[in-house]
RNA sequence: GGGACUGUGGGGUAGCUUGGUCCAUCCUUCGGGGUUCGGGACUCCGAGACGCCAGUUCAAAUCUGGCCAGUCCCA
């Protein structure tokens, strides 16, 4: 196989080998972009989406599912949606011989989906706030190059609409999606910046929209989720209305939410080191695996204790795995690092002989743990693990951005870079051009590294209504 | 939309310039046997490929044309 490629030095093509040698997806399936979700990225997956449904419901949300094809006329019933999807979209034109009198579209997103729908079920205000989220496959016809759980044509979308009363409370409703996602993002260690994204670059059809961006290092950037403010963009050409406490019609305020499987995409690239994948244990398909180690006489005593230890972790909860297979120890070890696994488990005679176990992690760290209090211990490992892996995410994080003073500062910048900007898009144009990339942004809430106020426009020297904004290179 | 490049077992590759020495190289993988087992074991036996279609030729992985698929660059 050659040479592995290395993060540091081919990031693309080690995210592609490192994706692939975990066993999460089979890009083999002659569809471009369209790619099967294997056994073991199944699992990843489906607890990721664990995650994702136990935040959004906390927050209020219920499950629904719409269907997966949308009426051109209903597509077309919003001018900037339409304009933004139509070069994107999978078109459904014929039924068995006979064309369709009204073509179909394979949902992009499903706003034009739902919002016929909520039209019917919205009379009063009582109906509201309606929240409401589904997970499905959504289509769009990437022309770009495709990459696994990046960029695909058949994306497992998470998508929350919601219909409220006002556009107060649809700010609310933003806020209360950022929080959410603020949980889910720790639960992956992934931290994240939430961005406004310029006029030019916000969702078709959005008031405003909030792109949750993470660095990669090298300056580069992955969009992995957004929440957008619709105001009445969307209500008015759909008629959702209401009739408020004093009688009137009023039309409601909506908010999306959407994630993707570019989370997993995310966790592989960002905690993933030259050795392979490595998970969080919130995503983790196995979060502890136990390797035998047989010699000599002892298969029977080993064998014994380790199917015991599998039992007693199964039973705590722990998705533990026993790995009986014939290989040797060694190549098992390299199978799990290369797979993620967090927590190895080596007994061999001399720990089933103690009610012992060598734990190590995917980190690094290795101890004997037990045999007292042996599963509260490998608990308590799994936890630390988690911290760990987060601090360390937490630093990449914190050095992948620098503030850039001067337009000429930007060129090959290696980092994502924060400056003044003030707000006028020919300035946003000058410092694309300048970075090679994207204007990000405005940076919600917190910024990403500390810094003071805002000087004058990179580009105009304009002080006054100066904001801090990000500018990077997305992948 | 314009241009450049690339298609060889499941994965990665050598061979292509100059057709024959190729019933195709090496690594990995897969099936079976044996010895092993505390960081990718060794060994024996076996399996598996020239993107598709035409053409040139005594002879095509190699040359020509078309098609299909993919990658990259530009708009």
């Amino acid at each position: 196989m050659g040479d592995k490629p290395q993060k540091a030095t081919a990031f693309v093509d080690w995210y592609l080998a490192t994706v692939e040698a975990a066993g999460l997806t089979d890009k083999r399936y002659p569809v471009k972009g369209m790619n099967v979700w294997t056994p073991y990225g199944f699992r990843a997956r489906r607890e990721l989406d664990r995650v994702m449904v136990r935040e959004i419901e906390s927050a209020g949300s219920v499950p629904v599912e719409f269907p997966t094809l949308i009426p051109q006329t209903e597509f077309q019933k919003e001018g900037e949606h339409i304009k933004g999807f139509d070069a994107q979209v999978y078109w459904v034109t014929k039924g068995g011989e006979s064309p369709l009198d009204v073509p179909l579209v394979l949902r992009p997103t499903s706003e034009t989906a739902m919002y016929p729908v909520f039209s019917l079920w919205i009379r009063s205000h009582k109906d509201l706030p309606l929240n409401v989220y589904q997970i499905v496959n959504t289509f769009r016809y990437e022309t770009k190059t495709t990459r696994p759980f990046l960029r695909v044509r058949e994306i497992h979308f998470f998508e929350e609409h919601t219909c409220q009363v006002d556009e107060a409370a649809a700010t609310e409703r933003v806020r209360s999606n950022l929080e959410a996602f603020a949980a889910m993002a720790k639960a992956f260690a992934l931290p994240f910046v939430p961005v406004r994204r310029p006029e030019w670059d916000k969702f078709p059809g959005a008031f405003y929209s909030v792109a949750l961006d993470i660095p990669l290092g090298g300056g580069r950037t992955l969009q992995i989720g957004s929440v957008h403010h619709y105001r009445e963009n969307f209500s008015r050409p759909y008629q959702i209305a209401y009739e408020d406490r004093e009688g009137e019609q009023r039309y409601v305020h909506q908010t999306t939410f959407g994630l993707s499987e570019r989370l997993l995409g995310a966790i592989v690239a960002v905690h993933g080191d030259d050795k392979g994948a490595v998970f969080p244990t919130s995503v983790a398909p196995h979060q502890v695996v136990i390797v035998p180690i047989l010699a000599g006489g002892n298969a029977e005593m080993v064998g014994t204790f380790a199917a015991g230890l599998e039992r007693r972790l199964s039973a705590r909860g722990v998705r533990v795995h026993l790995d009986d297979s014939e290989e040797r120890p060694g190549a098992k070890y390299y199978r799990w690092e290369t797979a993620g696994v967090p927590l190895r488990l080596e007994v061999g005679g001399r720990e089933a002989a103690a009610g012992s176990v060598t734990v190590v992690d995917r980190l690094g760290g290795k101890r004997t743990l037990g045999p007292a209090g042996l599963e509260e211990a490998i608990d308590g490992a799994l936890r630390t693990y988690d911290q760990q892996l987060y601090e360390r995410a937490l630093t990449a994080f914190r050095s992948a951005f620098s503030i850039a003073r001067r337009l000429e500062e930007l060129g090959a910048s290696e980092t994502v870079r924060l400056l003044s900007w003030c707000g006028k898009e020919s300035c946003g144009r000058a410092i694309e051009t300048a970075i090679d990339g994207s204007l990000l942004g405005t940076p919600e809430g917190e910024l990403p590294i500390a810094v003071g106020a805002p000087g004058p426009c990179l580009v105009c020297g304009e002080s006054n209504d100066a904001l801090w904004a990000l500018a990077g290179r997305p992948m």
